[in-house]
RNA sequence: GGGCGAUUAACUCAAUUGGUAGAGUGCCACCUUUACACGGUGGAAGUUACAGGUUCAAGUCCUGUAUCGCCCA
């Protein structure tokens, strides 16, 4: 083995080597119990952020453990096809061709699109391997695969003949650039800073009403001014008309309570046809919807000659300038304000009135709400649930036509009459239909990509199909996702499957955080903070990772800030840490918080632990060589306290799994291993070899069986590194698996005495009692001190006969004799272990000050606990109210504190003589 | 404006049904002892944001304040 553990080279060979062992397939077997994950399915367009990296360690971690455990698993991997990303990403390929997708049609194009997803599409998998994911290849999906298609257009006819979809003119997030509506997911909002303007409306009484916008253009389609019904100030307006300036249109005041008296002037124009809730407004009071807006952004027809064909930006510098003119421009003030912008192009979204498709949700919602009510699924942590069900409780229809040429055509046929027939084929709708010899043409829009993710447990197990694996495996064991998705994801995930399936998709529902930077600020491109979760695994050199974070940003002007934030925060890059240290510290930070601040001191913290490990192996691999390994294991105290703990280990390891407490798995296993393993266990060991006896080769074979069972435990946190000792020592070890990922995971013993338990613990207590002194009074590690035992019991007397030796050993001590009763013994510094005294002769070692400011510090924390338990003890009110457990648990505690307290101040009084 | 969450050591985070605060990193001192300096041994470091309240007992429960963040309008 080599001096320090090198993941490099190490990983990609054992994660081949479990792919082609054929250990990620699932293989149902009505003989265990299942255990099924669906993946949320990244973008094939995609590359790994620490997003990814972070969800698929704890999805990874689980299903390992499941795996080892027995269970029938299924990891069900696959992507989504991302519907605008993928266009983007081919238009802007067949751009450098000097092509459009128009110049090539559609069925060209979509090839392209095939043929890319076929070449570059796999980029994302690939880096899941490198993480370590134990997905199953086999079974990977794409939602764009016939087999899925299958199921998206059964759900759509299924629904339009329930008329649970429709197809309607409705307001809508319009791209104007990429000319498709969007979800609600692809929004992202802005704050900018900009103005609110106040106009001079003429009313017919020859008044004038002032209104507040922050979109001036749009009043080229207003078709009222509202107020609220409650304002005193414009009682008498309500119901008169305004000559709306420009247009000249006689447009009405009217009256609504969704008008806020404080914000601007306290009169709102109303443009139905341009904003959300001028729409609503416009419905309640039937209201003219003018559309002002062609589907590129520039304005129509229905604004007056001179406006038309200009960009919104340029309408409204027009629009300010005439108004001007006439005198209606009142007021211009400084406004904060928030911008929807389109995630994929950057571009301001316009709400814009077009003929779309909808999912009426509402009857949907009411199932989706009952299931988590009556917890058949559930969110953790639970708080969760709120959010959820104050979404569902206001729940709008779904648009799910997108103006795009990549995903799922939507399955809707139109006669030359527009009038609509659904269904999987145009020969099914013919025939459904009965329609003949007419003309029929198919809708051009496709499905939203949301639509067919929705589907995503049970369509990856086969369903439409007859022979799928849905009674293997469904509902799935567990989701695993962002709190971010939980509306776009997973609420249209339980409406779906419990509308088709009639079973929830996923028993529980595990939300984590989401990865912030070391100072939480969220992760992103432009603020240029953004980590590759492969840059933490291989290593990358500042200026890589310089170049990376500020290559083709959408502000450059950032390009300095983020060199310099980078260089401070990486001045020598990144290290090559490996995925194992990665994955602990993912592990270590899943705590059940909402923000997680991902900090490389502790990827640092992580792999040191990964070389302890190695280093800890690496001895007893040494100890082989030296010794060889007997058939046989090695039995004394130190063994059996070792598996106490090993056994106590693995309990709280079980716990921790069980409630999904990642970091706490993670946290016992590093104790267990640093400050248990290594620290003592090695640490004793190497003090019995160094003896030479004859049962060497059988505490080798303990040591070789403790570290087996070790590994399999921290196996499906730290995969790659247990898998390699684990092989490396598989001469030795009798576990008869091809590899640790399947074998058992070591199982909790209920009844283990913990008697020899505490010996060990005894000697611990007495080491670090005088290695605190060796400490403090600067003893070097090479001189040799006499200490004495003094007082103790009969349990003391027994045990020093047993571990004297390694006392003596490890705390360097010349020698260690019992001083009897009323035997003299030399002014000594001090250990006190209950009833038991460590005494360390002074003589020229330790200046007698030293050790009585010792004692006071010592005698002060002391103290300071016994007050406390003798106030506790002494209040009648806790005595009879507190756990009778407690009660007895803190009036042993005290007796123990009075003893030492006492032994203690009695020492110090004895070295007070001298100084 | 409505809802949710956070505030614990210098930094990043823990703390079971309330039982009197712990890790990692950093810091200080000593040690290159044949698994590991990606190490060992010892040590210092917290008025748990603030103010009240409930309780024998509050980081934990309740009310309010401040600051920050997220979601929805």
């Amino acid at each position: 083995m080599k001096k320090n553990y090198e993941p490099k080279g190490i990983e990609k060979k054992i994660y081949d080597k479990w792919e082609s062992s054929g250990y990620f397939t699932a293989i149902p077997d009505e003989k265990k119990e299942p255990f099924c994950i669906m993946i949320p399915p990244p973008n094939v367009t995609g590359t790994l952020h620490m997003g990814h990296g972070f969800q698929n360690t704890l999805m990874d971690s689980l299903i390992r453990r499941k795996r080892m455990s027995g269970f029938d698993v299924l990891w069900q991997v696959g992507v989504d096809h991302a519907g605008i990303a993928t266009q983007m990403v081919v238009e802007r390929q067949l751009e450098s061709e000097g092509k459009t997708k128009e110049s090539i049609g559609r069925d060209a194009f979509e090839k392209r699109v095939w043929e890319w997803k076929e070449k570059s599409g796999g980029k994302i998998t690939q880096q899941l391997r490198r993480l370590g994911a134990s997905v199953d290849w086999s079974r990977e999906a794409f939602t764009m695969s016939e087999d899925l298609s299958l199921a998206v257009k059964e759900v759509f006819v299924s629904l339009f003949d329930k008329g649970l979809i429709y197809r309607g003119e409705r307001l809508v997030n319009w791209d104007v650039v990429l000319q498709t509506a969007l979800s609600d997911l692809e929004v992202t909002s802005e704050e900018e800073s900009g103005f609110l303007w106040h106009f001079d409306y003429p009313v017919e009484n020859g008044e004038t009403i002032t209104v507040a916008t922050t979109r001036p253009e749009t009043m080229l389609g207003d078709s009222a001014v509202a107020v609220n019904p409650e304002d005193k100030r414009f009682k008498e307006l309500i119901g008169q008309f305004v000559t709306l300036p420009i247009t000249n249109r006689r447009i009405p005041i009217i009256q609504d309570t969704y008008v806020d008296s404080e914000f601007g002037t306290g009169c709102v124009k109303i443009t139905p046809a341009h904003d959300f809730n001028d729409f609503e407004i416009g419905k309640r009071h039937d209201l003219e919807i003018i559309n002002i807006l062609n589907l590129d952004g520039s304005l129509n027809e229905s604004v007056p000659e001179k406006f038309r064909g200009l960009t919104t930006t340029e309408a409204r510098e027009e629009v300010l300038n005439e108004l001007e003119s006439l005198g209606c421009l009142n007021k211009v003030e400084p406004h904060k304000i928030q911008i929807p912008k389109s995630q994929r192009s950057d571009s301001v979204l316009e709400p814009l009135i077009t003929t779309q498709w909808f999912v009426d949700v509402k009857k949907m919602s009411k199932e989706a709400i009952r299931v988590v009510q009556e917890n058949e699924t559930g969110f953790i942590p639970k708080n969760w649930e709120t959010t959820y069900f104050n979404w569902m409780e206001d729940i709008q229809d779904w648009c799910i036509s997108r103006q795009l040429w990549w995903g799922h055509r939507i399955p809707a046929w139109f006669d030359e009459e527009e009038n609509i027939y659904v269904g999987r084929s145009e020969v099914e709708v013919r025939e459904k239909y009965g329609l003949k010899n007419i003309e029929l043409h198919q809708d051009e829009d496709v499905l939203d990509t949301w639509f067919s993710s929705a589907l995503w447990t049970f369509s990856t197990l086969g369903w439409p199909k007859k022979d799928n694996l849905l009674s293997r495996y469904h509902p799935t064991s567990v989701l695993v996702t962002g709190f971010d998705i939980i509306f776009f994801w997973v609420a249209r995930m339980i409406m779906m499957t419990t509308h088709f399936i009639s079973e929830v998709p996923f028993k529980k529902i595990l939300i984590h955080g989401l990865i912030k930077d070391s100072e939480g600020v969220k992760m992103s491109k432009s603020k240029g903070n953004t980590l590759d979760p492969l840059d933490i695994i291989d290593g990358i050199n500042l200026s890589d990772l310089s170049a990376k974070r500020t290559e083709g940003l959408m502000q450059p002007q950032m390009k300095d800030r983020i060199e310099k934030q980078t260089k401070k925060d990486y001045p020598e890059g990144i290290h090559a840490y490996g995925t194992d240290a990665l994955r602990l510290t993912f592990c270590s930070l899943a705590t059940g918080g909402r923000d997680i601040n991902f900090d490389m001191k502790r990827v640092e913290g992580y792999r040191n632990f990964c070389n302890k490990l190695w280093n800890a192996s690496r001895f007893i691999e040494m100890q082989i060589e030296s010794y060889g390994v007997s058939e046989e294991l090695n039995e004394d105290l130190i063994e059996k306290w070792i598996n106490y703990k090993f056994n106590l280990t693995v309990k709280k390891v079980n716990d921790a799994f069980e409630n999904f407490r990642f970091d706490l798995a993670t946290k016992a296993i590093y104790e267990f291993i640093w400050y248990e393993f290594c620290d003592w266990y090695i640490e004793l060991s190497k003090i019995k070899l160094s003896k030479e006896g004859k049962e060497n080769s059988r505490i080798v074979k303990s040591m070789v069986n403790l570290l087996e069972k070790t590994l399999r435990l921290a196996h499906p946190i730290m995969p790659f590194i247990t898998e390699e000792i684990w092989i490396q020592f598989k001469p030795f070890h009798q576990n008869p698996e091809k590899s640790i990922m399947i074998a058992e995971t070591p199982k909790y013993k209920e009844n283990l005495s913990e008697d020899e338990f505490k010996s060990i613990e005894w000697l611990k207590e007495i080491v670090s009692g005088v290695r605190n002194i060796r400490g403090e009074m600067l003893i070097k590690p090479s001189e040799k001190i006499k200490a004495f035992y003094k007082d103790g019991d009969k349990i003391d007397k027994n045990r020093s006969e047993v571990l004297t030796d390694l006392i003596k050993e490890i705390a360097g001590l010349e020698s260690l004799n019992w001083i009897n009763e009323g035997e003299d013994h030399p002014p000594s510094a001090v250990v006190v272990v209950e009833n038991l005294k460590v005494l360390i002769p002074l003589e020229g070692l330790i200046d007698p000050k030293e050790e009585s400011q010792r004692l006071t510090k010592k005698i002060e924390k002391v103290s300071k606990e016994h007050k406390m338990l003798s106030s506790k003890l002494t209040n009648k009110k806790f005595t009879d109210n507190a756990p009778k457990e407690l009660v007895q648990d803190q009036q042993e505690r005290f007796e123990l504190i009075s003893k030492e307290l006492k032994n203690l101040n009695h020492q110090l009084k004895e070295i007070s003589r001298l100084t």
